[in-house]
DNA sequence: CGATTTTGACCGGCGC
DNA sequence: GCGCCGGTCAAAATCG
């Protein structure tokens, strides 16, 4: 099964506002994050060409912080989900993306002294899931994925303006 | 007091 | 079959 390049709107199931500004980052270490965040996405470049078929890379860039990401077709029982990984430029692991969500695991992962978060929407009903590992190599770096779809609207985005419009508000 | 976090236990898949 | 590894459960602690 292939994706294609218009799979990346579900993207925006996913992370609807990196409203970054309320982040409170401390200011000497995260002065990157201070600008709001304005995003495009550029053409898929040859990084990613190692991946399965199942899975598509798109370059993505959330102005000064740069973001890969891969998205991944589930198969077997999980077939229709997709799940969604990126990379960010962060030193906090928990992003606000307008989901409430509820934790329910941590994990120490081999190979890596950061431990893994696990998290799911606390919505009724809703089976989506997210974890959140801090990279090894590169500590500024933090990974987040999503797995699944969200059988509801975004909270955030339905006390204010619908999703697209939010991600325009911030261009 | 309800909701969420914390944390070790538990469990299932996989490689040997 | 066994042990490692990653993911989830669930009870207790903590939070608001």
């Amino acid at each position: 099964m292939e994706l294609n390049r218009d799979d990346h709107l579900d993207f925006e199931d996913f992370l609807v506002l990196p409203h970054l500004e309320t982040h409170k980052e401390p200011a000497a270490a995260c002065s990157s994050l201070k600008a709001k965040p304005s995003i495009t996405l550029s053409p898929v470049n040859g990084s990613c060409r190692d991946l399965p078929s199942n899975t598509l890379c798109v370059d993505y860039m959330l102005q000064q912080n740069y973001e890969g990401y891969v998205m991944e077709r589930m198969e077997g029982e999980a077939a229709g989900k997709v799940k969604v990984a990126f990379r960010t430029r962060s030193c906090l692991e928990i992003m606000d993306d307008g989901y409430k969500w509820r934790k329910y695991g941590k994990k120490k992962i081999k190979n890596n002294p950061n431990p893994r978060h696990y998290y799911r929407c606390s919505m009724e009903g809703c089976k989506v899931k997210k974890r959140v590992e801090r990279e090894r190599e590169d500590e500024q770096f933090v990974i987040t994925t999503y797995e699944g779809k969200h059988n509801h609207e975004n909270p955030a985005a339905a006390t204010s303006l619908p999703a697209h419009q939010n991600l325009l508000r911030y261009h």
